[in-house]
DNA sequence: TGACCAGATCGACAACTTTCGATATATTTA
DNA sequence: TAAATATATCGAAAGTTGTCGATCTGGTCA
């Protein structure tokens, strides 16, 4: 998936898709969206579009601090595969940041994929 | 799908559905998101989790007023019944509100969808 | 080294989505 | 009433997603 990208950053790519996770997608109220911007946003918002990755990241926004995968099995009442699959999901969207801490999986959300999504969201003084 | 929160409305659901489309999502950051909640939030991103609804959202914020539906066909390159489809799951969201004009459908950004989604999307102040 | 454990990946299945052509519905106009 | 037209709905095909059991990978500790 990073690939599309990299192409489009041209050259010194690498060092921008791991930096800036979430410096592709475009607001909702801006100018003129067009169909690539269009289709980076809608990646955003599919990050969040599963009940499971709401509250793993509401989970991870009240607890204020990294939180060990192991942590999120029982209150989330799904398999180990299956939050990890959801990890990963929002992870490459940018929203979360992974730390291993010996053999545990600490993930948290980033405070830029934070902003971003606030900004991309928020259409109040473009419309109505 | 309403009738899943008719009952959880009671008697007197049909006018709170039919007026409150998004009252029903818990920001992000809220406290303690429970499972249904957390299906609701993730209803409202599913809704603009699509790079074809993104940009019904995103023109119909820059035009500034209704738009009508066949004023959307040809800018996103999609049949008919394909943008119908979308703007019925935009609708059924509570992103938008539809009025019918002769023989044409107007549809426009409802505000309180509007200034929902930014709350519900708005982390920063919980996390980080 | 070897046993052990956490997490990622694989493979498969069921459910859901996007898309479009064909058709139905509803509104205007002759 | 009949013709024309805009939108919604239907039905089907192709693709995507969520889920889990089984397995692989990589780190810890004896």
């Amino acid at each position: 998936m990073p690939s599309e990208r990299m192409k489009e950053l041209g050259g010194a790519g690498l060092m921008a898709v791991l930096e800036t996770p979430v410096a592709c997608c475009a607001p909702l109220g801006a100018p003129a969206l067009d169909q690539e911007e269009a289709l980076a946003t809608a990646e955003l918002f599919k990050a969040l579009g599963d009940p499971a990755r709401v509250r793993i990241v509401n989970v991870l926004a009240t607890a204020g601090g990294p939180v060990c995968a192991c942590d999120l099995y029982e209150p989330l009442g799904l398999s180990q595969p299956t939050v990890s699959h959801h990890l990963k999901k929002l992870t490459d969207a940018g929203l979360l940041g992974r730390e291993q801490r010996g053999k545990w999986a600490y993930f948290s959300l980033k405070r830029d994929a934070v902003e971003k999504l606030a900004v991309v969201a928020d259409l109040k003084g473009v419309c109505c």
